[in-house]
DNA sequence: GTAACTTACGGACAGGTTGTATGGAAAGCA
DNA sequence: TGCTTTCCATACAACCTGTCCGTAAGTTAC
């Protein structure tokens, strides 16, 4: 019987509930588009459920961010964890090209990049990726730098900047009309930037 | 006296009065924080003659967004046309330092860089920019590429590429703590990747 | 110059949105 | 079982956008 659920259930389906009808919802029409009413009769409940479990639409917003960036991390983590740095510049198109295959989706770009630093401030945005993103690329030019491949520098200015690029490229390559053609463009442009970071 | 104003004199000056009055809010507030009616009065006009002016809350701050990239415009292209090619890598530095130094106004990273693609869509952003940021830096790599200091390739793509490393770096030290330290971490980052693009 | 017409603007209205307050149902605890 | 806390639905208040209509200012025709 549905009686015998507990409360923590309760709340933990109501919550989830909530971010797998917000999240295609998002994706679609955008954050400021899509009502909170819309949003509760596709989970199931009425909008006081939502302002129960959520401080606002702007919470609710930032639990389908954090889904979809823990996603994106788990998928590109586990592609690079398994790289060795003998092989430099294979390693560094390798992520590329992870990059971009997960940005195909229309998820990531559109609520990661598009959405996510308006509706949430960049400031706010940029704390809440810097343990995603951001942290990901650090890491690996750390490894590359220890490794020797790469020229030693402040790692975090560097890695802010490769992400900008890594995030336009993604969409570059994702609304073209041409989508193959403009990801493989995309491609070779950042294969470039990042070639040149390459010690010889 | 004020009655002998023609018609579209009195229409320009109402239309800059609103663009003028809402650049200031949306700058410090946001698209989407800042109500018409605010506008309106902060122009001194009513809400009727906004929505005479402009067929909506949106076009009108696509007025502002053209008027403040427009001024950016101005402001990189002559430094850039001023530049000479022998010396690849210096003219390179000097376009991104006029970058950094423009984007350190708070008008353009949050007008251009922050709500416009949430605002006007991912799309109308880039076409509106297509003639501003991108083009200028399609402008400097062709000039480049034609003068053999860096590797022919299609221009578009890495220019998109750049271009979002520049607003990366920008928001970088535009939003730090220690904005001077910043900065120059943000240009030395973005030296190294465009230093990697010059031939040897 | 004035009459007919077009353009610019102010005020009021309807529709829709967010966030809150209130009441009841379900679960936890004694 | 009785009492408290948590969870949720409904109703409500305060917005905000976009539209409609009337009026005033400017333009054109006669």
């Amino acid at each position: 019987m549905e009686s015998k659920r507990t409360q923590a259930e309760r709340s933990a389906a109501t919550r989830s509930a909530l971010v797998a009808a917000a999240r295609p919802l998002f994706t679609e029409r955008g954050f400021a588009a899509v009502g909170t009413d819309e949003i509760a009769r596709a989970a199931g409940v009425t909008r006081g459920a939502l302002y129960h479990q959520f401080a606002g639409k702007e919470e609710l917003f930032v639990a389908v961010f954090e889904q979809v960036e823990s996603e994106l991390l788990a998928r590109l983590g586990a592609g690079i964890t398994t790289a060795d740095t003998s092989d430099p510049v294979a390693m560094l198109h390798a992520d590329v090209d992870g990059w971009l295959a997960a940005c195909a989706e229309p998820e990531v770009h559109r609520i990661v990049l598009i959405e996510a630093p308006a509706a949430l401030g960049w400031e706010r945005w940029r704390e809440l990726g810097r343990g995603y993103g951001v942290g990901l690329v650090e890491a690996v030019l750390d490894t590359l730098m220890d490794a020797g491949a790469i020229a030693r520098r402040p790692v975090r200015p560097l890695a802010h900047v490769l992400v900008g690029a890594l995030e336009e490229a993604a969409l570059y390559a994702a609304r073209a009309a041409d989508r193959p053609t403009a990801t493989d463009e995309a491609r070779q442009a950042l294969y470039a930037l990042v070639d040149g970071l390459v010690l010889p």
